[in-house]
RNA sequence: GGCGCGGUGGCAGAGUGGCUAUGCAGAGGCCUGCAAAGCCUUGUACGUCGGUUCGAUUCCGGCCCGCGCCUCCA
């Protein structure tokens, strides 16, 4: 099977042939940590999660690099704004991360780095771009990248220059040599974060991380750089520059990989519309599982438009899944491949929706299944098919009797003894109490279903 | 203004030059004490106007509508 992928790059879909199939080089910008994670961050995570579960599939080898942006500005601004100390607000947020992305179903990356344990490499590569005539020092503490340095500068977003500059949205800072030059180092002030330089006291620019930080752990050229679209210009635009420039060489990755924006309920989603849903708070009323196949109900490169029925739909579409895998659970599934039809279409350029579809086509021959034999190997299969997408993996019964922590529902004792009251009543022929049971729990969220031996229930 | 994306049945959402995914919702049936779940059957699609073609939702062009980016926002 040959892995196909959108490349940003060449603005097609392409065959991908890693560098090396033992030794699969994958950065994604992970995030600058100064608040909570919002829906819109975890959409490029657990995309990319997908990719790296399918890589590792496919490849002996895979290495992927999520790097954590400590040092910026946004955090210094919220250090002034509350008085915490920025190495507190820093560590508490990236804990935020780790929790939510976790409740996500999103793997660790193989390295994680932080941009303020890589301040030294940051150093010798500005010093490198200096040397070779592609940065420079004006002499007031930054350093700035020269863009008309670089012939093809701006292959990635196919920004015309010109128009870059005319549409800028900021003042051009009088230091610069050319509009679209960019920071690479800036100075800071005694009360700003700032490590000793060659050019004074000072602090990274945006872009130069990244390409110190893929550059230590991937190497100079490497296969898959991915990110949401909305980094392609100026992030990505700027690490290239600054990597090709740095090591010059012709490429820096290989491939370019964007997801796409993430709107609530049709609008934009933005603080002042007030339709910023956090990760947190939107895992107080969910489960986390939920959230990402919501996620990956909708291809990654489209716009994703984030509602209420489409969570709503993603539980139900589990609800389905996990009723199967109920149904089987005394079975002991069979170590199996995921279907073919699945791994193909992840293999197009990561389609989710066809293969939750496929999904959906698993758990129909799991219900038809008759024998022990068949239903352990379809189980198998079923459970290799989520696992690809990061799915299935919990226990039915967790599942069912998940509720929101501030839900007031009645506890799973309780429940089992109105099963129990419930049960005698049926023997008994007393429908008319059974069925009140069952309405005074429905009431409550709580479902019962009579299978063919025992009564289940799961919280609706 | 420049660059780019999209308009598919009640909803979500894939895909394809001819055989009309998938799930939910709807209708009928099996099963059930009744339900639920599951299974079976079933209806409604491809913004608009042209072009290419034996044939287009799928390719090409115009138009309409929506959306995004254009220096630090995933």
């Amino acid at each position: 099977m040959t892995l196909h992928l959108y490349n940003t790059l060449t603005r097609a879909k392409e065959a991908f042939v890693p560098l090396r199939p033992d030794a699969v080089g994958l950065y994604v910008c992970g995030p600058t940590v100064y608040d909570f994670a919002h829906i819109g961050n975890a959409r490029p995570v657990v995309v990319f999660d997908v990719l790296y579960r399918l890589m590792k599939r496919l490849f002996s080898g895979v290495t992927y690099v999520r790097n954590i942006t400590d040092v910026d500005d946004k955090i210094i601004a919220a250090s002034q704004k509350s008085g915490e100390p920025i190495d507190v607000i820093t560590a508490r947020t990236a804990a935020a991360f780790h929790d939510d992305m976790d409740a996500l179903g999103a793997l660790p990356p193989t390295i994680e780095p932080r941009a303020t344990a890589h301040i030294a490499q940051m150093i010798v590569l500005i010093e490198a771009l200096i040397a070779k005539g592609h940065a420079y020092a004006p002499g007031d503490g930054h350093v700035l990248f020269h863009v008309p340095s670089m012939a093809d500068y701006g292959q990635l977003s196919r920004l015309d220059r010109r128009e870059v500059i005319e549409g800028a949205r900021v003042e051009v800072a009088g230091y610069k040599k050319d509009p679209a030059d960019f920071v690479l180092w800036k100075p800071s002030t005694d009360e700003q974060p700032g490590w000793p330089s060659p050019w004074g006291r000072g602090r990274p620019g945006w872009h130069i991380e990244c390409s110190a930080m893929s550059g230590q752990y991937l190497g100079e050229t490497f296969d898959i750089h991915g990110g949401g679209q909305d980094l392609i210009f100026p992030h990505h635009e700027n690490e290239i520059a600054q990597s090709r420039c740095a090591h010059d060489t012709p490429m820096m990755a290989r491939v370019w990989m964007h997801n796409g924006y993430l709107m609530v309920e049709g609008e934009k989603m933005s603080k002042s519309l007030g339709n910023f849903f956090t990760v947190r708070q939107l895992l107080a009323d969910h489960p986390g599982e939920a959230l990402r196949l919501t996620l990956l109900q909708t291809h990654y490169r489209q716009p994703l438009n984030w509602t209420a029925d489409g969570v709503r739909q993603a539980k139900e579409t589990l609800d389905r899944c996990y009723t199967a895998l109920r149904a089987v659970a005394d079975v002991k599934a069979t170590v199996a491949e995921p279907p073919p039809a699945v791994l193909d279409a992840l293999a197009d350029d990561l389609n989710t929706p066809l293969a939750i579809a496929h999904l959906h086509e698993a758990v129909g021959t799991l219900n038809k299944a008759a024998g022990a034999e068949e239903k352990a190997a379809l189980k198998g299969r079923l459970l290799a098919a989520g696992d690809v997408l990061g799915l299935l993996s919990q226990d039915p019964e967790a599942w069912f009797k998940w509720c929101p922590a501030a839900a007031a529902s009645p506890d799973d004792a309780a429940i089992e003894a109105l099963i129990v009251e419930r049960r005698e009543a049926r023997k008994a022929k007393n429908f008319a109490r059974a069925d009140q049971i069952r309405d005074e729990l429905k009431a409550q969220g709580i479902l019962l279903e009579d299978g063919a031996g025992a009564t289940t229930w799961r919280r609706g």
